[in-house]
DNA sequence: CGAATCATGTAATGGGTTACATGATTCA
DNA sequence: TGAATCATGTAACCCATTACATGATTCG
């Protein structure tokens, strides 16, 4: 059936679009407001990877006959069959952490100067997520959305403290 | 000069062969005993990049006359002086996490099934950064190397202690 | 001395990023 | 009513991954 290996990017979409049919900018947007924090996507993805897994079955694909002729895809029989086989199976796979500021102190910058622009940064991630957890609280959003953020506050917040221990520190 | 912009795997190629001349393979190999662990790079990076950046006047390339004709490179002053510049230009970027566990728990995965695969493959990364660093102490390593391994063991133990808490946890 | 593994490199593919483009809507 | 911004989509490019391929070396 499938003669590729889908991406994460795939299951992304297959993700949302069982939540709730949508376009590919209503995927965009709910990207954006959820998982984008930790996982972003770019937008043109969303219009060539709907339609690829529309291709192989995974999604319906609904066109407006009138004005704008967008597009609504919702996910097949097929297609949650796919998901729900993926969020069974564990993985070992480990993320690596890829940062860009890392990589210049591998290769020797300055702490120092790298600390202020790092440490506004994270502190501005930390309360835009603290800010998303107050208004979250009590909704009934799925309980993974939700560890998925503390574990990202988490994060933001080690964060801040590593680049505040550079802040004109004794070297 | 330079029609395009330098990706990190540019700086990467440029920072290892700072250090010290070598052969796209030399490079694979420093890659893998280093830096590789929170950015790997593939090998077949290391020859069209080395390439590239040959071409662009930031590398010297030497082939062997005889028998592999192995091209070694090394860094040009031009391409010291992009590597100089960059490593003194702060960032603002955040990393996301792009962690494929986290993302199956957004979807709704059971966080009591991914627990062991993970928690197996934190623990043996700890271990494995903690050898290398003991290794590494008193040895005359730079700095920053020493600091972004120490980060990178930091955070392997936050990832334990976190899906060890998910182990048969009450939920 | 044959097989397995390491060393070394090139080619092909495709997903992801960037750039481009145009139709709606807000708002001064 | 014009400009700016938002909504919506397509096209092109390029880096990164994967696959392929072959020469050396180890070692049973």
């Amino acid at each position: 059936l499938l003669d590729r290996v889908l991406t994460p990017t795939s299951y992304i979409v297959l993700g949302l679009l069982r939540l709730e049919p949508g376009t590919p900018y209503d995927l965009k947007t709910r990207v954006a407001a959820t998982l984008g924090n930790f996982w972003s996507v770019q937008h043109a993805q969303l219009y060539t990877e709907t339609a690829r897994l529309a291709e192989e079955g995974l999604l319906d694909e609904h066109r407006e006959i009138e004005g704008r002729r967008r597009k609504t895809y919702s996910i097949t029989d097929a297609g949650s069959q796919v998901l729900e086989d993926w969020l069974e199976t564990p993985t070992s796979e480990l993320t690596e952490l890829r940062d860009l500021s890392m990589l210049k102190v591998f290769f020797g910058a300055d702490l120092e100067m790298l600390a202020p622009a790092q440490l506004e940064a994270h502190r501005a991630k930390v309360a835009e997520y603290e800010a998303i957890h107050e208004q979250l609280q009590g909704a009934d959003i799925p309980k993974g959305m939700m560890i998925t953020l503390e574990v990202g506050i988490q994060h933001e917040r080690d964060a801040v403290r590593f680049w505040s221990s550079q802040l004109g520190g004794a070297g």
